[in-house]
DNA sequence: ATTTAGTCTATAAATTCTATAGACTAAATA
DNA sequence: TATTTAGTCTATAGAATTTATAGACTAAAT
């Protein structure tokens, strides 16, 4: 499962993308928006911070923004600062391997084999999936021709 | 990730499927080949057992075997069993649907829609590896020719 | 100086995961 | 039919993780 603290961050994450160039936005607001309780909002955004992913104003007209583009972060990012490691056993993670405590022998064992595949076909998604791509999807441009 | 339940289920289903046709086994055979608390296995087969995956069969002689052939159990229909719904967020589940509490909309969902894509392919994977499947390419047989 | 707003540490409440204990029931067989 | 074997069921406990909350502190703007 998707833990709230991940789910909330991406929700965050997707406001601050639509805002993108607009300067900071509070905590406050990105809280209110989607009914998140602020001080965890707070610590969440504090760790995608440390990770990179965004940078902060304090202080009057301070707040949140991202640090690169909103076509340049992507979905997976996002979870695997806040919830970790996409593979669902550690043993196949391509970006936090470890031996599984009670696994006998990895190349015989045909759990690793089938969460193997699903490992790679959930990163080939999620990293492929971009803030910008997922915002354009769900708030597609109104009516209007199609831009040339 | 996958929890330990759902992975000493696989693994015991597993070897049942090894040992299909050759009677029941027992579950401290199960628990010992794979250094699972025994306990804790039984209460793990008796679930599968009751959601009509294994069954069993009491006293001397006894132990647990599969209802179906090893081709005809997938690794999906176990973890949804132990585990629960396949799906990261209960709005995506095909088998247990559920409107997220905090969901505002989920037509202009992004999270959603990224979710709902990787399940698929998830449910693509799992769905149709069998623990035949597994086996077979785990251990597979020895030296000699293939078959023709 | 004052107000605004993010930073950091600590801790608490709730939930879920992992495991264990023990009494009970069904089946085999001697 | 008594005994042994092995699964069934209920209850509960310990550990870990998730989900917060409180409060003191720091940087920036005006």
């Amino acid at each position: 499962m998707l833990t709230k603290k991940s789910k909330y961050g991406l929700k965050a994450v997707l406001v601050l993308a639509e805002e993108a160039g607009r300067g900071p936005v509070l905590v406050s607001d990105l809280a209110d928006r989607h009914r998140i309780p602020k001080k965890f909002l707070e610590a969440i955004l504090l760790e995608l911070k440390r990770h990179g992913l965004l940078q902060s104003k304090k202080g009057k007209g301070g707040g949140y923004f991202l640090s690169r583009k909103p076509s340049e972060i992507t979905v997976g990012q996002v979870i695997r600062v806040l919830d970790g490691p996409l593979a669902l056993i550690p043993c196949v993670s391509q970006t936090a391997y470890m031996k599984c405590e009670e696994c006998g022998d990895e190349k015989t064992c045909g759990i690793r084999l089938a969460m193997k595949e699903v490992r790679d076909a959930t990163a080939k998604i999620l990293d492929n999936t971009t803030l910008a791509g997922l915002n354009a999807k769900v708030h597609p441009p109104r009516k209007g021709r199609r831009r040339i």
